[in-house]
DNA sequence: AGTGAACTAGACTAATTGGTCAACTATTTT
DNA sequence: AAAATAGTTGACCAATTAGTCTAGTTCACT
């Protein structure tokens, strides 16, 4: 089956990387190679241009993100335990990223998305797809922590809606104003969405 | 004083166009000379650079926005009325530009900020700088609601900072989407979130 | 050991890029 | 009318770009 490499998985990991801390435009595909250690030919070998490569970076990227999140949704979690958890895992994310790359760099599908939506349809799509999955695991945390009686939502996906457009929000200014301070508010006032005190107590509103 | 010329404002108004229905970085500066009708040099003789001409159609858009905003957030309106208003403004405008251009563009400092906060610091800061004026608005019409005891918001900052995030997250996903239905809640949700009933009737809560 | 498939190397090209420049034109001021 | 000022033109340049191509290398499997 001839050699075996490792040169997509770096090329794939790069570019996330250089996505994320710059923006797609501008950056190059010898940018990529050289970040990735791998060469033009080998990139071409592997991707026909830097939007085959992107795409495939995103679905990389999302599995290796989507265990994380199951692991927050976990149904064996307290619905309202699952949402307070990943606000502080978005919260630690992007402190992490600040600590590793000298700033704050928000959600990368927002990121990713708003600057390509216009022009490359495939990585729409694809970005839309991902982002669709963010949105069901709030849904599904709301719809149990409403039966469960712990809030009062009797629309979840209207209610998971609105929180998630809130966090991009917030995560989208945090990148822009290149600062943390403004994610301070988001765990409490996710709650206060939620119409649930904030720290531990759950009872019926 | 030598001959006048318009070239200036045809620049600011393509690269603002072109910034916002494509990308920064995809955006050059022949293709900025062509959609302007003015010649390279021409571009030099009031420019230094992309990043520059950027800067002042920033500073010309925030002119010719602020008299609108000044205009919907009038002192003289009722101050839920106003935010009524800028809700039913910023559906307008997107269903408008979705009209003109073919495709949902969303906020244009967002997308414009999202892009390039991390290397144009310059840039960065004047988006900031506009930005902050747009919670400003907000924040002072929910003060005077709550004066007016119409809705209960004793932290007025708090809940412009929430509105706001919340109306760029959904502008945000409305361009990645590429759609405007996710915009059709804005008003209704927002009006939710001060604590109000929607389409008129302001009574204290 | 040998074959063929998977991968790598990197020089090459053609197009595009940001930016310069000197000659030119139009307008106002004196 | 002359001179100074402001704006225009487009050829030109060096650097960078995406993408190609051929000759090689490394490995799994026989």
């Amino acid at each position: 089956m001839g050699r075996v490499s490792d040169a997509k998985e770096r090329l794939m990991a790069a570019v996330s990387e250089l996505f994320w801390t710059g923006s797609y435009d501008s950056t190059t595909v010898d940018q990529i190679c050289q970040r990735a250690g791998v060469q033009k030919g080998s990139f071409y070998h592997f991707f026909a241009c830097k939007a085959t490569l992107a795409e495939a970076a995103l679905n990389e990227e999302w599995a290796t993100y989507r265990p994380r999140l199951d692991a927050i949704f976990s149904a064996s979690v307290a619905p309202l335990e699952r949402i307070r958890q990943h606000c502080e895992f978005s919260l630690k994310e992007q402190a992490d990223l600040r600590e590793r790359h000298g700033c704050v760099l928000g959600c990368p599908l927002c990121t990713l998305g708003t600057e390509v939506s216009t022009q490359e349809k495939g990585l729409q799509k694809k970005i839309q797809e991902i982002m669709a999955h963010g949105v069901q695991y709030l849904e599904t945390a709301i719809r149990d922590a409403h039966a469960a009686g712990e809030i009062h939502a009797p629309d979840a996906k209207a209610k998971a809606k609105l929180i998630h457009a809130y966090h991009l929000g917030l995560l989208t200014q945090a990148r822009i104003q290149d600062s943390l301070a403004i994610l301070e508010d988001l765990p409490k006032t996710t709650f206060e969405l939620l119409g649930a005190d904030f720290p531990r107590r759950h009872k019926k509103k």
